[in-house]
DNA sequence: GATGAATCATTGCTCAAGCAACAATATACG
DNA sequence: CGTATATTGTTGCTTGAGCAATGATTCATC
């Protein structure tokens, strides 16, 4: 890393704040007025669905998402109320409690993925240019390898 | 915008989300461990030290800080109790207050700047390599005028 | 100048998330 | 086996944020 002005290193921080923020938001209302759910909702929808045979626990899905442990009990709760989730117990180990997808939930997936594509390809990649892609992910992955570890 | 893989493409916007998760974590952590105020309020003490007069109306202040105005009137307030910052009347406009920074707040943002500083080159800025700041600045302008706009 | 519209800050209400404590269950180790 | 430790999900409590409605004030238009 040569002699960069520390200046414009915290502004690329700054920046980096902002363009979350205004892109979430964008998202954000675009999900919700489409579809009348939130980015959050969409998060578990997607990871159950990536997930074999549409469940994971609540531990896994709490990492997945970033979220706490006792956050992903209420966001399951609500998400169930809805009908998109449902609980199911391990018989292998009865502390744990697996979160599936029901076919509403799926539905509600197909439904939101493509308009939320789209809002993602018009809020954020649109913008990408050629070889932008590349060193993102390089810059991205280096920051997760160094901060998941230390 | 060349033909990319829609799929490198979304993975690079997760990676963008989980990147901007994980560091402002570790930073909000850290903060709050050596100086017991959370990134938000560190926010506004920057704000208002970069202000003229070291004041700034709620409504600036809530567009700065990408905050609705009841959230900055309360986080005024709880930041007015701790005695960082207190409110004043404008004579000219009776309907605004301003947020001014006090001493002990400038002390504060003094106290913590360093580390928080430290913070972020650790976290997010150690993990630019050359060339990245001016692409990563392209990229973050395109979106914000881009999003600003419409 | 008077009245209607717009702007500013605040308040009530709701919601979503985290922490710490807990109960139930599983695992490790003597 | 039996006890200590760890893990899993839930609950009580608190916090921080947004929306919509309100009150005070200013601006615009007649």
């Amino acid at each position: 890393m040569a002699a960069q002005s520390s200046q414009e290193q915290l502004s690329a921080w700054r920046s980096f704040l902002e363009v979350h923020s205004a892109v979430i938001k964008a998202l954000e209302k675009e999900l919700i007025e489409d579809q009348g759910f939130s980015l959050t909702w969409y998060d578990v929808l997607t990871h159950l669905s990536e997930a074999s045979g549409a469940r994971m626990q609540h531990q896994a899905l709490a990492e997945s998402l970033l979220l706490s442990r006792s956050g992903v009990t209420r966001l399951v709760d609500r998400m169930a109320e809805a009908g998109l989730v449902c609980r199911e117990s391990s018989p292998q180990d009865r502390r744990v409690s697996y979160v599936v997808m029901t076919q509403p939930g799926r539905d509600a997936l197909d439904r939101a993925s493509p308009g939320h594509m789209r809002g993602i390809a018009q809020h954020f990649v649109r913008y990408l240019e050629a070889g932008d892609v590349a060193l993102l992910q390089g810059f991205f992955s280096r920051v997760l390898d160094g901060e998941s570890g230390g």
